[in-house]
DNA sequence: ATGACTGCAAAGACTTTGCATCTTT
DNA sequence: AAAGATGCAAAGTCTTTGCAGTCAT
């Protein structure tokens, strides 16, 4: 199994962009992106290959905006930040929930606590910044 | 307009069943619980209430699990535990997202926050239960 | 009459899957 | 030969929408 393998190259293709990202890409980014450097790819593929890498850990949805799955190949936890308007999905690296938060969660729930999600949503800055310039003249 | 007004008799009783609940219904529970009630009931008619409701700010979506989104009449923001296994979705009302954590989004995103959704996964305590009653004796 | 709410069914969007084909070992 | 990856297209699920009919004012 090399990396340059024929038989691997579509896989790779699609862990590779989402690693090089941090874009949050959603199932259609990932395939329009890598359409152009491979013609031949399917949707079938790209999403047989999320689901796959999902369940290797390899990565993670991090929202659902809009109806649209959204993935990403950090999964160490880490919050979001969603532009309500450009569908933007960002990282906000610096932001991190407390642990108290998910103990006492774990004993009010009952049960046994997997991961977290934490997300903030609003206009992300260039949508502020073209509503701005654009908006206000119209 | 009158609350047993015939011309409003559905979509009050779309909303009466999810402020009367703390279940996180999806589009499909309330269209099946209330179809007991109302036989004439459309999807159509519970999808158009809902997104109604969502524009008004009577009900807001709290999350999507496994592609289909939960709604809340509990506008105010509060933190959510969803179980992988049956898919329950409850309130964990004593847990507050500190303010500071909002005031630093808001600094590192550079935009505008409107709302924050913070939400645990795992195993219910329901499903710990069961689990440890049958799944092991299998 | 006019505007509003709804049922029904069709359409739409996103995702999954079956089958045949090709590749690797 | 056997197992795995993929393209293609069909199917599946969830949600939205157009149209005609009904109800309230």
């Amino acid at each position: 199994m090399v990396a340059s393998n024929k038989h691997f190259r579509k896989r790779n293709a699609i862990l590779t962009y989402l690693r090089g990202t941090t874009q949050h890409p959603s199932a259609e980014t990932v395939f329009s992106h890598l359409k152009q450097e491979i013609p031949d790819l399917s949707m079938g593929t790209v999403y047989r290959n999320l689901n796959l890498f999902k369940e290797q850990g390899l990565v993670a949805c991090v929202a659902n905006v809009n109806g649209v799955e959204r993935f990403d190949a950090c999964t160490t936890p880490h919050v979001h930040f969603i532009c309500t308007q450009c569908c933007a999905v960002q990282d906000l690296p610096q932001i991190k929930v407390p642990e108290q938060l998910q103990q006492t969660a774990a004993q009010q729930a009952g049960g046994s606590i997997e991961s977290c999600q934490l997300s903030f949503s609003g206009i992300c800055r260039d949508c502020v910044t073209n509503q701005k310039q654009g908006g206000e003249a119209v």
